[in-house]
DNA sequence: GCACATTTAGTGTTAATACACTTAAATTTG
DNA sequence: CAAATTTAAGTGTATTAACACTAAATGTGC
């Protein structure tokens, strides 16, 4: 459905603050519809993040500050999401050798396990979101948010 | 700065993939600003964009689940931030005549008065983001956003 | 070596989100 | 008309975001 009849807007957009919006709108369905995927494995977005950047570092895992450079929310408070997944055995925490400040991260069996378990819930949802869209129309539209941000 | 270099990220991804992971991280950048910038007026994003709604149904002014379904985050819990607006006196309500289930919210003045400061300070800051695209840039990243979302 | 600043991780706190639930009024149905 | 259902608003609660702050380790200049 097209931004206006979702936000059931009377007044007609400027074209720029009406790319703002669809972009704030979608970000938010894409939000919700990925809480709702990930509820039944127990974790959150940014923890899924959070596994998913780890699973991308093995096996030399990350420091807290690397983690949180690499998120997509530069706002998560990356410390305590570490310690929720620590909990729950999906990650290991082990002090740097050399600088004793930092704190290396790395995902665990388990958390290898989750993260395929979820990639094979998705494949059989079918419902990947964004498949409407070509790849050359989805390579633009990641183009044309990388310019936005200019 | 293209999204890759922004996330550090290492493995090439598919462009659907990319272009979701685009929408997130540029929403989030968005929302970081505009937190920034509310900040000294004392609202947040979701009470911005009520004000909004509300500015723009003046004198009807709306329902409560008609404020909730014009918003650009539908999880929000608009009964109370309603009631932090109004207990800042940027918004009224006042119960229906007809239906007694329904409250009515509109704008005051002052709200209005606050809008007009924010809109003021913003194009002082020419900080309004997307000014790197064309308006028909802005125009297509629109439609494929619209498009992503089907 | 020592004061000073910087970096890294973590904490404290307030407010907001997410979701289920409750309450009350209106509408539908038998 | 009475009971059941639906709709609207609000509440309860646990988790998370946002931001400033602290504590400890490292680096820097003198």
């Amino acid at each position: 459905m097209k931004l206006e009849a979702e936000l059931k807007n009377t007044k007609p957009l400027q074209p720029r603050q009406r790319a703002l919006l669809n972009i704030l709108f979608t970000a938010s369905w894409l939000d919700c519809n990925q809480n709702r995927q990930l509820r039944g494995f127990g974790i959150t977005p940014p923890q899924y993040n959070i596994l998913r950047i780890l699973n991308g570092s093995v096996p030399k895992g990350l420091s807290v500050l690397d983690i949180k450079g690499r998120m997509i929310d530069r706002s998560s408070n990356v410390s305590r999401l570490v310690e929720k997944l620590r909990l729950a055995d999906f990650v290991e925490r082990v002090p740097h050798h050399e600088d004793r400040r930092m704190v290396v991260v790395t995902i665990s069996d388990k958390g290898k396990t989750l993260l395929q378990e979820i990639e094979h819930s998705r494949f059989l949802d079918e419902k990947m979101p964004g498949q409407a869209l070509t790849e050359a129309e989805a390579m633009e539209l990641a183009h044309l948010l990388d310019k936005f941000r200019e």
